[in-house]
DNA sequence: GATGAATGAGGGTTCATTCAT
DNA sequence: AATGAATGAACCCTCATTCAT
């Protein structure tokens, strides 16, 4: 699973090192701006996490969990199907700074994956979490025929593909800020019509 | 645009540099491996790109041309809608180590955009040429009534979501190579689904 | 003013840089020889001072103040016009190495004053303080009428060009060690000549 | 002698290293600038000085040439003691951007002659030169009782401390350009108060 | 005579990590 | 528990010089 026992002092410079990461990238991030940041002297970073490495994977596990948290308390108070995928949207954009950060962060975990065990398998136990969450949205569709699709998990992976796929777009816009209604808008709209709805 | 005269000896080096992204991502990529991997002295490389941004910079501008080039190609060469879409995820979904080396340099890029104005601009170039292709395709499919979408323009943006998203799971999986095929016959299903193709 | 806090650490790597300076001038000395010379490694260096830039010119910072100090103590010293002069001159013309190292070091500092403002300033600050010093003794002169001058400030401008003109000439000489003495009676008379002392 | 056989196309790179050297010293101009400026490849100033350090030499040898003949003229054209005093310090002081750059680059030869060789030699031959030129001044005002100096040597030394040592502090000032003109004057001043002229 | 290409030898700076206290 | 001091390993970049043409 993603939990991961942090004590408060760990949260703490943890949710420096997310900022940070967001802002600047992890390899561009030094210790000592961590440490600056959450005002304690470097040593004492790789005194909790050992190295970099560590703190950068505990950040991620760290917010990752959140995200999935949200996504599911979200999804499972929604009535019907098609409010599910309603609500889910609406708790991954929640914020135009915070997925700011968090794509930028999740940007740079998929690359780092790709060449690094330890952050591939994080990326795929996050991976897995959010495909079932979606998985279980669109099963909860297809027995009311509220969607349309061939295969529940690949209907999945084309959800998330199109979500992530959209944020990434958004990343890329100049007017970041101002468009992410926009976006979440057409993510909204983008899912509906992908998965069949109300054809 | 995205031309860009290119000696051959500066090719050689773009394709040295581009395939070590590939492996190892931008910044763990220095300008020593790069002139080892070419045969050449560490300086020549300084000597022809001046700088490592530039030399980046123009590895991207090349790689993002070529894709550019071939995916139009195949979109005039279809001839009918459903086909053209086709074409063009034949002509993305090239080849397994091709794609791999592209969606990491691709994802760098994306991570490096949001932090660095040259950056920014190559990606934003890039991103309007290819919606602009996924557009064009649209069009033709919606003349004849091929496809059913609400605006053209915002169901480009949903193409390529599909695509670079299901590319990024691609990317996270461990048999990414055997799965290949797999996720491009996902990838054209999921396109032609969303599109509302031969509803 | 010149004032400085100097730790004994960094008055160590401090006393190494300028006796490298004084040798081989700022540009020709490395971090790494600065480093070796101190017996630390070269990262120590910008530990303390961040960038060579600030170690020159704390090291230039250090050096004019110690001889600011130590001329303004051999004024005050002296009880007549005349022999102000003469202390003043003792103070400077302390010791043939001593010499020729710091008026080395300053000959870089004034070379690279036109071409850097923080070199410029720290360069204006000394000066500033270096013909005060002359003023102030200048002016002790002319109220017994020891002297003979038609402006305080432009005669300490003339007591320092002859000073340091002196200086130049004699970092030219083969024999400057012998010659040490010489220059320092042929300074002393060239001032009160120039002064008019004993008219 | 400072003579030198120069071809037009070695004048051309000469005077181009001398502005350049002037502007940014010696150390901070790369060949590349000088031939940039010069409008010729790189290795064309190595085809005809072989080494930088010979450029650099070539360069000052030239230009101190042209100011040791100036000042003889000058000297040579004026009438009186007092007068030819007039002269060569206004040979000297021909022009503020002129007077900068021969002195920055001055100050540069200064500092590199004491840890070199070749640059001493030149500024040995300079100096015995310019030495001469004020000693002969000074005698022509000796016999008329003009001046009045224990030693003629001596005192054509003092005349040069106080010319460079105020042209020194004339490179320190912001307002340089504005003040060449006091500068002058006051040198003037103090060169004839230094050698008790109209006492 | 002239030059584009290539290189080797540094030089300054960054930064994760170690260690003694 | 906490940290200041120290370091080594890289890395990018500069630049005079060599060489083949």
């Amino acid at each position: 699973m993603l939990r991961d026992d942090v004590s408060a002092k760990e949260e703490r410079l943890i949710r420096h090192t997310y900022r940070l990461i967001g802002a600047k990238g992890m390899q561009r991030t030094p210790l000592q701006e961590v440490a600056d940041s959450a005002g304690v002297s470097k040593a004492v970073v790789i005194y909790y996490f050992k190295t970099k490495e560590n703190l950068v994977l505990r950040t991620m596990r760290w917010v990752l969990a959140q995200v999935a948290v949200r996504v599911s308390a979200a999804i499972a108070a929604a009535p019907s199907p098609e409010e599910k995928v309603r609500a889910m949207i609406d708790a991954i954009f929640v914020d135009a700074v915070r997925n700011r950060d968090f794509y930028l962060a999740y940007t740079d975990l998929i690359a780092h994956a790709a060449r690094n065990d330890r952050f591939n398998e994080l990326s795929l136990t996050f991976r897995s979490i959010v495909n079932g969450q979606y998985a279980e949205v669109i099963r909860s569709g297809l027995d009311g025929g509220a969607f349309v699709v061939p295969s529940v998990d690949e209907a999945a992976k084309g959800v998330r593909a199109l979500i992530d796929g959209l944020f990434l777009q958004w990343l890329e816009e100049e007017d970041w800020q101002a468009l992410h209604p926009a976006y979440k808008a057409l993510c909204t709209r983008a899912v509906l019509a992908y998965l069949g709805a109300g054809r």
